[in-house]
DNA sequence: TACGGTAGCTCG
DNA sequence: GTACGAGCTACCGTAC
């Protein structure tokens, strides 16, 4: 039964038919005109479906009293558990139009997802779900139509509830497969009291949902003067540069033909060839000519042009000094997140330091060390490898004197170097062909293709755990086609390819390693002045208020501890923390 | 003119 | 036999 409510006296005899229930389906509608530029600040909310197994109550929020209804919201959400479809959206809106914060979750976007293990082909809207878990189908003609206007249409309300109904079936199933899902973890928390849901992954990304809504909402601090004023310079070295370029060479350096045809013909480079065949001019390939002021006064155009062009990004989203750009909590099929609009995650190490804190506040910047790598010792059990990293033993060095033959106290930065390259790269089933080139490249070493299959041998030597996981693999997918792997929490894939099934669990746990610490970190937080402002993949950004640094560092250092020693039984975990007045370290 | 794919660069 | 995961911009060919 749909019952619209317009009139708060309405909201009193609904709180109590609510009373006991330990969750409740929810969908709201936003009054939006362009899809593509939602305001969370400033968009309103007209319509709050909530549902129970039996009933759906469409609540106007264009009808009812302000205050009753903010009242009547937070002591119905805040109290118990909440069943929605890509909850990001309404937990945002929940919180700037009525100051209210769930904290028990159940996201069936985000269940969908990992229900998906990896499968990309698989949508996740609403509509896409019902149609692959129920025999139900939705229809979003109304989802865009106009929710500002006075009176809503009888079809607009009936749409806004259909949604419920469909949201109803695709949780009761997903909690069945989720459950379903063989696991080592189980979960005990408030998703599987609340929700009945033991699986651990699901778990996690509920518990963290609400954390990833309150980064969004508070943004990351950045000096909006030292911006402008970089722009400003930064476009007029730009423009010097450019025009003089062009007026000594009647080339733009922009187009890849014209600056191919000029390197290599009047200048007489040799260039390897793109997949297309045509001359690459790759910054890496130009590097070696650096001497030659054409190709340096090019490499200096196309920083500037780069530099000029991640700052013009950045003001586009900055609001009274602080950027709010947008998280997709799985943006990977391995679990990591994603960032956009823009991405706070590929923001360059040269350009860190414009993020500062306001007066009053500082940064807390925590990066857990080698993380990877720590990872793969935990996951294959090799045994050299966890007794390095339990003694405390730089493991690029040892990996150096291992693949070298050398003493491990006589490793030069050189050495070191090469063999970190082959540590990450041997994770991920690298080839020593490819080896050769990612030496290169990252970190400018000549190695030729013979030593590359040396240090490949010694390596697996060494590890002899690492060796035996790849050839499992390799076997496996040789006689099955796919395999399924998994990360230390549960994670899971579906996998097609050697280097996926390898990489796969590694980059996967280390994903489901910082979210964690960020929910352990949130629950301890209590009232201090302190919110999480970025995540990088092994990094977390607070901000806090100066004279609560040491207690919240301190928070920040157990949580990512716990974290580490929940999910890494045989490795410890490491980390640096800095703290510092803008995410450069200084 | 709009869209999709590719190359190239940034980060982890 | 294959190093992995993202987002953003500019360019370029194709379709309308």
């Amino acid at each position: 039964m749909v019952n619209y409510i317009t009139q708060s006296k309405e909201l009193t005899a609904l709180k109590e038919k609510l009373k006991d229930l330990p969750y409740v389906y929810l969908d709201t509608e936003v009054a939006v005109k362009d899809f593509e530029k939602v305001d969370y600040f400033n968009d309103k909310v007209r319509l709050i479906q909530i549902g129970t197994q039996e009933d759906i109550f469409v609540i106007d929020a264009f009808k009812v009293e302000r205050d009753t209804l903010k009242e009547f919201l937070k002591e119905v959400l805040e109290s118990k558990g909440i069943v929605g479809h890509n909850l990001k959206f309404d937990l945002k809106f929940l919180a700037t139009n009525f100051d209210v914060y769930p904290k028990v979750v159940f996201d069936t976007f985000i269940a969908s997802k990992i229900l998906a293990k990896g499968d990309n082909s698989q949508k996740h809207s609403l509509s896409a779900v019902a149609v692959r878990l129920t025999d139900e189908e939705v229809d979003k003609t109304y989802q865009t139509s106009p929710w500002w206007v006075e009176n809503l249409t009888k079809e607009q309300i009936e749409y806004s509830a259909k949604d419920i109904e469909v949201l109803r079936s695709i949780f009761r199933e997903q909690v069945v497969r989720l459950n379903e899902e063989q696991t080592h973890l189980k979960s005990s928390g408030e998703t599987y009291k609340v929700f009945g849901v033991v699986n651990p992954v699901a778990a996690l990304e509920m518990a963290f949902l609400p954390c990833l809504v309150s980064i969004e909402l508070s943004g990351i601090p950045i000096d909006e003067k030292q911006l402008s004023n970089l722009i400003k310079n930064s476009k007029t070295t730009f423009q010097n540069l450019y025009i003089e370029f062009k007026r000594k060479y009647y080339i733009d350096p922009f187009s890849p033909q014209q600056v191919a045809n000029f390197l290599t013909k009047k200048l007489g480079l040799k260039l390897p060839k793109t997949e297309k065949g045509s001359f690459s001019s790759q910054d890496v390939h130009l590097k070696p000519y650096e001497d030659k002021p054409e190709v340096k006064t090019l490499l200096s155009i196309r920083y500037e042009k780069k530099t000029l062009d991640k700052l013009e990004e950045l003001s586009k989203y900055v609001k009274n000094s602080r950027v709010y750009g947008e998280f997709k909590q799985i943006g990977a099929s391995t679990g990591r997140m994603s960032s956009y609009k823009p991405n706070l995650q590929n923001i360059p190490k040269n350009l860190k330091s414009i993020f500062r804190a306001p007066d009053g506040y500082l940064f807390i910047i925590a990066d857990y060390s080698q993380i990877e790598l720590r990872i793969a010792a935990e996951y294959t059990k090799d045994k050299s490898m966890i007794k390095a990293f339990q003694e405390k033993k730089d493991l690029h060095k040892l990996t150096a004197s291992v693949i070298t033959g050398k003493d491990y106290q006589e490793i030069t930065k050189e050495e070191r170097n090469l063999a970190k390259a082959i540590n990450f790269g041997l994770i991920y089933g690298i080839s020593p062909k490819s080896l050769v080139e990612y030496a290169k490249n990252n970190y400018d070493i000549d190695i030729t293709l013979s030593q590359a299959k040396t240090f490949h041998e010694n390596f697996f030597n060494f590890y002899p755990k690492f060796k035996e996981w790849h050839e499992n693999v390799k076997n496996y997918l040789e006689k099955h086609k796919f395999i399924q792997v998994e990360t230390l929490l549960g994670r899971k894939l579906i996998a097609y390819k050697f280097t996926d099934a390898v990489n796969y669990p590694i980059q996967g746990s280390g994903s489901d390693l910082l979210k964690m610490a960020v929910v352990l970190f949130y629950k301890s937080l209590l009232d201090l002045d302190a919110k999480v402002v970025n995540l990088v993949h092994d990094e977390i950004v607070v901000e806090v208020k100066q004279e609560d640094v040491d207690k919240v560092q301190e928070i920040l250092s157990q949580s990512m501890e716990k974290a580490g020693r929940y999910l890494l039984k045989e490795v410890p975990v490491e980390f640096e923390i800095n703290v510092s007045k803008s995410w450069s370290k200084e």
